[in-house]
DNA sequence: AAGTGCGGCAACCGCAAAAGG
DNA sequence: ACCTTTTGCGGTTGCCGCACT
């Protein structure tokens, strides 16, 4: 730490090792040399393709830079998706990460995340380092009752996510592609939970205010109820449950919602869905993946509704 | 037009693990 | 078994360019 880069250039002591950024000269020459006699000894590299870097720099240049095997640019939405679950996982073991994104370096992946993801998380709600809710958070820390639903729901994560950890490990040692792996967690079961939660506190008589104190519970039923339609009885690994499929109503004047939008209106709740999206592809059994696909299929108006209403995002956060 | 602040990213550093002698 | 060298990894820094005033 401290150790500053304004060693760079500074120093002529270090011999004539040079740093700091790369001429397009360097570039080539490194460039050439590899691809003629390929890397060898990273130590002895730079001597011979007549560079004066040392040779942790080259290697470093053509990892992260020059490979032509790498990818750049711009991440597509199912690397962010898959950044984040992996994440959640494996938190900051970058080359594993990176070991699961094609032709991205962990470099890359990491300026990614502390650049853009991180800051995504910690905007919709989620701490990026947990992945978990920070009400949630809070709520467990000061053992409020009131969220006791919240404490069930990280519970729930957790038991998954451990789970999934141990599959990752398992996979891991076996050297075998991923299969999906057999836990529930997903989105409709969450929005069941909080369904029933809702009624069962409807039925006790309670006015909004009982759920929550704050009547939330019941905006989110309203909520749900003004923006999907359920059906549908599925089971789950021999256990039997009863979860309401969810289906999005279509509409057709979707398309002025989109990623490239950004801060307008819809942009908080498109990032929840970005959001829902990645945790509910974590390797789980999803029952019926809540896919950007259908997120198109919901008009524009529903989206209007949903954020002058304010709730669906506590939806998201398992409220 | 100039100054300032901030975000993004390339590159560096130190440490750990692996490989070689 | 031990030591040295090389490679890999993750955290951090500082330059650069853009946006804002």
């Amino acid at each position: 730490m401290g150790k500053s880069r304004t060693l760079t250039n500074s120093t002529a002591t270090t011999s004539e090792i040079k740093r700091g950024p790369w001429t397009p000269q360097e570039d080539k020459k490194l460039f050439a040399f590899i691809q003629q006699h390929g890397h060898g000894s990273w130590r002895s590299l730079p001597k011979k393709a007549g560079l004066q870097r040392c040779g942790k720099s080259c290697r470093l240049r053509w990892r992260n830079y020059l490979n032509p095997a790498i990818k750049r640019g711009n991440f597509s939405l199912q690397e962010d998706q898959t950044i984040i679950q992996l994440h959640a996982l494996l938190g900051n073991r970058w080359s594993a990460i990176a070991a699961n994104l094609p032709r991205r370096t962990d470099n890359e992946i990491k300026n990614y995340w502390n650049t853009h993801l991180k800051k995504r998380l910690a905007k919709t709600g989620f701490d990026p380092v947990t992945h978990k809710p920070k009400t949630a958070i809070l709520a467990s820390a000061n053992g409020d009752p009131k969220n006791l639903s919240n404490l069930s729901h990280i519970a729930q994560w957790e038991s998954a996510r451990l789970q999934a950890e141990a599959r990752f490990v398992r996979q891991s040692k076996l050297i075998k592609p991923a299969p999906p792996a057999p836990q529930c967690l997903d989105f409709n079961l969450r929005t069941w939970e909080t369904l029933m939660m809702s009624k069962s506190l409807a039925a006790g008589g309670g006015g909004g205010d009982e759920a929550g104190g704050d009547g939330r519970a019941t905006n989110v039923v309203q909520e749900v109820g003004s923006f999907c339609n359920f059906d549908g009885v599925l089971g789950n690994n021999g256990r039997q449950f009863e979860v309401p499929k969810l289906t999005i109503p279509a509409a057709p004047d979707f398309n002025e919602v989109s990623e490239e939008s950004g801060t307008d209106e819809y942009g908080d709740l498109f990032e929840a869905l970005l959001l829902q999206q990645s945790y509910t592809n974590t390797g789980f059994d999803v029952v019926d993946a809540w896919t950007l696909e259908q997120c198109n299929d919901i008009s524009a108006d529903h989206y209007q509704n949903v954020i002058m209403s304010g709730g669906l995002k506590n939806l998201f956060m398992f409220r």
